[in-house]
DNA sequence: TTTTATAATAGCTTTTATCGATAGTTTCTA
DNA sequence: TAGAAACTATCGATAAAAGCTATTATAAAA
């Protein structure tokens, strides 16, 4: 058995294909055909069923690349203990951003970082809370960027910032006229909210239902993008809520339709995740440091009250 | 990288010398040494600090090792899985006793476990419970026989039996003519002790503080093995404290000095302890039928009282 | 039936792991 | 301090393995 047959066999279990799986591992197809067979042989068992198309593991396949993964996971660590303990910071580094963060926090610390590391090649990718902790587990994401507390087992996390929630409240709505808000303000059914999966959609109905028992069904309407809620709002179809960063981007004439809540205000907890394993620590402690170091000259909130980004 | 190199780099590192790491691993010394070379260049760093004589382990080599081991490990078990799956149950099984079970149950159950289950190739090992630790940890033991409960870390324990102490009290001694003794007769001073690292001891210690803040150190007399304690006691030097299992093998002269203690009768909890990532669990589920089955038949109490092993 | 997609096989080439022999080092010892 | 002893590194040869191209086999889709 080597490391090699290891990770073959997760290419294939991946792709569920032989000539797909070759591809990824920059090999032909029969290269990976003979040397599943032979670990095959080896360990005198079947690790895939070729009769299914596509093709599928057998229960001990299942099993076998779990442990495969593992083993392949540690054994790539090798090389970051050694870069760790020489100080080295590069190589490739795929970093997961939840879609409400992206947009805004991406423009402002990438130039900063790529400058500082130019030997780290960022892997970036928008996923949403659920995917990225699918993918951290398996070991597809180095880490990435979400709204925290997740109390997910396997992951650890480590404060970037916290980013206050604004109103944004459109003319002739019942707000309009309060400069600073209150949570109590907050009616979830004239509330527009983001579609389903979305973090920070689940953050705004946990604040409105802290403080009245509103049901969390039928919204009036709901999308896809930020974007498209400020401009839904404008057309008078209720008020949102925004992430801070977002309202740093608006032109004058719709800054005006900015409420801030009285202190302390509701925000998210905005982190940097990632495996337990503290797989390439050291390029994960560089980003934190670029980050939090370029957001604290953006955000300057002192009191807050943080709100979790979980359904419930 | 590869496993091979992995575990080569771990037997080196256990023998601090290149030519017997080869010979441990069935391989020529220009093998390893080549090898190693290679996994050095790769990684860029040195493992071995070839110019301390014995060779010493780097500061990443240390921590390459440890993962090394992670990995191999973790690689072994791929085939456990396998057989699992199969339920077959066979292979090489290293288990470690400590030295106060070993003479007395080994000959009960070794030949009915052979006869159960050919296949498997038991490698024993007498060791005190400190070095079991050790060796499970580092995964040169699969399993071993100790008295429980450990409280460590990354062990599993189950238990086999409970095996009471039994008094051994020669002619003349105060208590020779009380039948059943009691914990509160105990005296640690005119008490044969075994020396210091085992459990046994540990146990007999904490027994007597249990009841009198007897002080655990200046004892009269200590001895390597139960038989010459028995023999010291006999030429009165004082009482000892012997296992269950121990009592059914003396003379019937000598047994006529026994005293069992009033119930609940002070035992200590004999288990078999493993790696909390159950490798070869299958093997220690076998030993486990097959030693408890064979215990049941041989101890018959109903009430005991169970003593830490742990000294304190 | 023909086409398409995909895995297995065959034959050949390249790479690599290992070996025996030997050279270079360090440490021990007389 | 010379020489032996104990070790590791290096060299050249060889056998095993991993890989490639080309082709065949097989099953599903058109």
């Amino acid at each position: 058995m080597t490391i090699t047959q290891l990770t073959y066999v997760l290419a294939i279990a991946e792709h569920k294909n032989f000539t797909k799986a070759a591809e990824k591992c920059f090999v032909t197809q029969p290269t990976l055909s003979t040397q599943i067979q032979k670990l095959e042989d080896e360990l005198d068992v079947l690790i895939f069923d070729r009769s299914k198309k596509p093709i599928e593991l057998t229960e001990v396949g299942r099993k076998i690349v779990n442990q495969a993964r593992n083993i392949v996971n540690e054994s790539e660590r090798i090389q970051d203990i050694v870069d760790q303990q020489k100080g080295f910071i590069g190589g490739e580094f795929r970093i997961g951003i939840i879609p409400t963060v992206m947009p805004t926090l991406l423009p402002m610390f990438l130039k900063a970082f790529i400058k500082k590391y130019p030997k780290v090649k960022l892997k970036i990718e928008e996923l949403t809370t659920e995917d990225i902790i699918i993918r951290i587990n398996d070991g597809h994401l180095d880490a990435a960027i979400a709204a925290t507390p997740l109390e997910s087992e396997n992951i650890k996390e480590r404060v970037l910032y916290y980013e206050p929630f604004v109103g944004y409240i459109p003319e002739h709505h019942r707000l309009y006229d309060k400069k600073l808000i209150e949570i109590s303000d907050l009616e979830i059914d004239d509330m527009l909210l983001l579609e389903d999966g979305h973090c920070f959609r689940d953050g705004i109905i946990n604040l409105c239902k802290a403080f009245k028992n509103q049901t969390d069904d039928n919204f009036q309407l709901e999308s896809g993008s930020i974007e498209t809620l400020i401009k839904l709002s404008n057309e008078g179809m209720g008020m949102t809520l925004l992430p801070y960063l977002h309202t740093l981007e608006l032109n004058d004439n719709l800054k005006g339709n900015l409420h801030h809540f009285v202190e302390p205000s509701p925000a998210r907890e905005v982190s940097i995740i990632y495996h337990k394993s503290e797989l390439k620590m050291q390029i994960i402690n560089a980003l934190h440091d670029v980050i939090s170091g370029i957001i604290r000259g953006a955000i300057a909130f002192q009191n807050v009250k943080i709100i979790s980004p979980l359904a419930k």
